[in-house]
DNA sequence: AGCAAATAGTCGGACTTCCAACTATCGGAA
DNA sequence: TTCCGATAGTTGGAAGTCCGACTATTTGCT
């Protein structure tokens, strides 16, 4: 499928014609984005028969790892990285199609844990089947591309004070 | 500044305990998304003072690499690869500023041309001058990571059926 | 104890992006 | 020449993201 002229080569062939600077950076990213516009494409694309968008699989998926199902708002808001304001409203969302509820905190009076319902482990599972076959939206990539993404990734996350120690593959961490 | 647990290794600690499948291929996913986040925050926080946005940014440079300034909507929509409704308004917006007007087009009355005005490009100057400090977002990654991440993200890319062929920096174009 | 600072969540607003639907116009084939 | 399909752009609606502001609580320092 030849979808599209090469995109971020004219912009540095332009970059370079007009004298400017800082053009590997800027094709850099460029690049970023349109990966990202690639992938979120792909995996919302793949999620929209469930009902379902990235952000709120992502939110569906951390609750089900807590031990009781339910983590207040604010958790969810740091582990994701995401705005408070976000995570109102994409529980809104998962709240309104009985997904997940909202429970008062047993002490703290201030917050809210949303709880994965019966109903969101069942979507989750059938969104994670999904997601896997069409590998997170990875394409065609090899495993050692992959790994490569999180590799470099990981560079960038890193300059903005994001641990990484941990992101690597397996592999990756053992001989490094 | 330590900004962050390690959101990919904790999902991928997640992912590995329930037994679910593709990790490499979430964590890359996931990566992409978290840097994507981390380089566009960057930039609009730079361009937010100049009244900018980086959408409304890479229109108003591409206007200003067209000879006569102006191009149909369409073609700033494929270029972008954005959709059409997303051009609509993001030249709404910049002609709201007087940074952009909306001219007909000669002979096609279906088409409307998105011309730069003199204040756009001073705008688009003074806004790529600040781009250029921040070096895109890219943090203080050196020269080859940067060039790392464009590599990287063209296989990604290459695998949506993008042309990739121009985008690489110069010396890694010659030597492969 | 008492009050200021920090924390939790929500609301309204701005922006971007996509989709579906609709109008207007162009263009090629019968 | 006519007509139907393709193309161009807009509008309305749904989502997601962020910011600033505001309320309610909790915490901690004096």
């Amino acid at each position: 499928m030849i979808r599209g002229m090469d995109l971020v080569g004219e912009a540095r062939r332009n970059w370079e014609q007009r004298g400017w600077g800082a053009t590997d950076a800027m094709a850099a990213a460029t690049s970023i984005t349109r990966a990202h516009q690639i992938v979120l494409g792909r995996i919302n694309a793949a999620l929209a028969p469930l009902d379902l968008t990235f952000s709120r699989y992502e939110a569906l998926a951390l609750l089900s790892f807590a031990r009781t199902g339910a983590l207040p708002l604010s958790r969810i808001g740091d582990r994701l990285q995401v705005h408070p304001t976000s995570v109102t409203s994409t529980i809104d969302r998962l709240e309104r199609d009985s997904l997940v509820e909202r429970v008062p905190h047993e002490t703290d009076r201030r917050t809210t844990l949303a709880r994965i319902t019966d109903a969101g482990r069942r979507r989750l599972d059938a969104a994670t089947s999904v997601l896997e076959s069409i590998r997170f939206g990875m394409g065609e990539l090899t495993a050692d591309e992959i790994a490569d993404v999180t590799t470099t990734m990981a560079h960038v996350r890193a300059s903005a004070g994001d641990d990484v120690s941990h992101s690597l593959p397996a592999d990756l961490r053992r001989h490094r």
